[in-house]
DNA sequence: GCGGATCAC
DNA sequence: TATGGTGATCCGC
């Protein structure tokens, strides 16, 4: 009823796009959001995305009823933040430092750039990366039609009839990433990346070995690295030079495209620079948190300091301290302890949605097989399998286990990924499902499997060690020796006889209407 | 350790 | 007709 804000509410998708200018080519912004939003509304993917947004309304009403509560306490209360909150802000000064220098690199439109460099004839033309489901990036001329990454191919169709669609060749942009990388360690070999196309360099020994530690020097030497790239790529970077690591990114933004941004070492110049910044610009600040301080009425880091007795109240401390930070334009500015190893490997896929378990079981299997390889090449082991899926009304669910041991066998993960998969019961078709290993360790010295092969090539084995890598089969209890092989072959038998002795009574497997988790869930009903 | 959420690319 | 894949982290339990 009145509460209603008709038109000027957001149309209901809450990665509809709501910041920057009017596009100039016919469609405006409103105009994006009533073709988003008439392509979106009346699928699953809506109905979800609108249930995700009552969720965080509703925790932002409980923010704000938190937040009246706790004013209302009283002028002590009142002193008594103010007073917590001004130690936070003199803490966050302290951490202020003006004397490292951050460039932050970041390629334009990074997968369109190398397309259109390599087909010279899109240079002219709206063009998106990825095909009809997914746009992974597009260049700047269909940006102004409102198009850009992570929007579906079809809703590009619909803002812009000529949009041209070029599939994606992640090799290519594999390597020219790392033609980049190689110009990065010159200047800092501990550069830190959070994708193939940028990096954040710390280059304060750099720029005092080169006697060119002064604002000057700062630009000169952003120049001199996008023109590297530039010469080795023939690709367009853009860069922001800051005395910190998340402004040097901001900085890349406002520099963009084919161009760079310098924000002054100096404090007040940088409370200036980020109060008019929108609170999304902030890394970390995403989609969610920032329609949370939409509702709080924070738009923009200015309001984050005039709300802060607000935020103190509604965020926890952390949170309160990372907001306050980003909008004083405080930041990290040494690297973090270096993190090169890889922390988990995982692999999903989407497809039509379906509760055919032969299919869902094929691509567990599939995945089990190339996790498995990945770690072979990493010469690695895990202790941790997931499962992951999604129903087809978008609902994401998943499935864990740490083991007592460490595992790095196709068969190994895929028995354990089977049996999450069955654990979590779906009775629903799915659109999604993936694997996903973690817990790894960069050695197999003293690996159980090592043990056995080689107990497995002694010709008298003990007895102890027989037992040590003798297994029962789940389906069938019968024990035998391990061997990938033989327990492959077995499995699979297994589970066809079994599949037909737990076929229902009544109901008899039909072609458009199979009966899923049958076969699967007779495979551990005994275990 | 687990499961869900969030974020970044 | 139709809305991705990979890796990381944090929180609350
Ligand atoms: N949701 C996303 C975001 C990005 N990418 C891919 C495609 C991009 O080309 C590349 C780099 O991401 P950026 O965020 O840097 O975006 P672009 O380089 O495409 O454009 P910009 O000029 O804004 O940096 O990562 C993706 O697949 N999915
Ligand atoms: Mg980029």
């Amino acid at each position: 009823m009145s509460k209603e804000h008709k038109d000027n509410e957001n149309k209901g998708l809450l990665c509809n796009f709501t910041h920057e200018k009017a596009g100039m080519q016919g469609l405006d912004r409103e105009k994006i959001n009533k073709i988003i939003h008439d392509t979106s509304v009346n699928t699953e993917f809506f109905k979800r995305e609108q249930e995700h947004i009552a969720i965080v309304e509703e925790k932002a009403r409980s923010m704000k009823n938190r937040i009246s509560e706790s004013l209302s306490k009283g002028p002590d209360f009142i002193r008594e933040i103010n007073e917590e909150i001004y130690k936070i802000i003199q803490e966050i000064e302290s951490e202020r430092h003006l004397s490292e220098t951050w460039i932050h690199v970041d390629m334009d439109m990074f997968y369109a750039s190398v397309e259109i460099r390599d087909n010279p004839e899109l240079a002219d033309k709206p063009v998106a990366v990825g095909g009809n489901s997914m746009i992974a990036t597009a260049n700047y001329i269909a940006r102004r039609y409102g198009i850009r990454s992570a929007m579906p191919g079809f809703i590009g169709k619909k803002l812009c009839e000529e949009l041209v669609f070029v599939k994606p060749n992640f090799s290519k942009y594999r390597e020219e990433g790392e033609k980049i990388r190689e110009i990065f360690r010159d200047f800092d070999p501990d550069f830190e990346s959070m994708g193939l196309d940028e990096g954040n360099l710390r280059v304060t020994e750099y720029l005092i070995n080169n006697e060119m530690n002064h604002d000057e020097g700062r630009q000169e030497l952003a120049r001199i690295i996008r023109q590297r790239i530039k010469d080795k790529t023939q690709l367009p970077a853009s860069a922001g030079i800051a005395c910190n690591r998340s402004l040097a990114k901001i900085a890349t933004d406002m520099g963009k495209p084919n161009g760079q941004y310098f924000i002054p070492f100096d404090k007040e110049q940088i409370i200036e620079i980020m109060s008019k910044m929108n609170v999304r610009k902030i890394p970390g600040v995403g989609k969610v948190l920032e329609k949370t301080l939409n509702e709080l009425g924070v738009v923009t880091c200015k309001d984050i300091l005039q709300k802060k007795y607000e935020l103190y109240i509604a965020f926890q401390a952390g949170s309160f301290k990372f907001l306050a930070s980003a909008a004083l334009g405080v930041g990290s500015c040494y690297h973090h302890e270096t993190r090169e190893e890889q922390k988990s490997i995982s692999l999903s896929r989407t497809f039509a949605s379906t509760n055919n378990i032969e299919e869902i079981n094929k691509y567990i299997a599939e995945f089990s097989r190339e996790i498995s390889e990945q770690l072979d090449e990493k010469n690695a082991q895990i202790k941790t399998v997931s499962v992951s899926l999604k129903t087809y009304k978008f609902e994401p669910k998943s499935k864990s286990e740490t083991l007592g041991r460490y595992i790095y066998k196709e068969l190994d993960i895929y028995e354990i990924a089977i049996k999450l998969y069955n654990e979590l019961a779906i009775k629903e078709k799915i659109r999604h499902v993936g694997v996903r290993v973690a817990n790894i360790i960069y050695r197999r010295t003293g690996a159980i499997d090592d043990i056995i092969e080689k107990v497995s090539k002694d010709p008298t084995p003990k007895q102890s060690s027989i037992k040590c890598f003798s297994q029962q089969c789940p389906v069938c209890n019968k024990v035998f020796m391990y061997t990938e092989k033989r327990m492959e072959i077995h499995l699979k038998q297994c589970l066809e006889e079994q599949s037909q002795k737990f076929q229902p009574k009544v109901v008899k497997k039909q072609k458009n209407a199979p009966q899923p988790t049958i076969t699967l869930d007779c495979f551990y009903k005994k275990k």
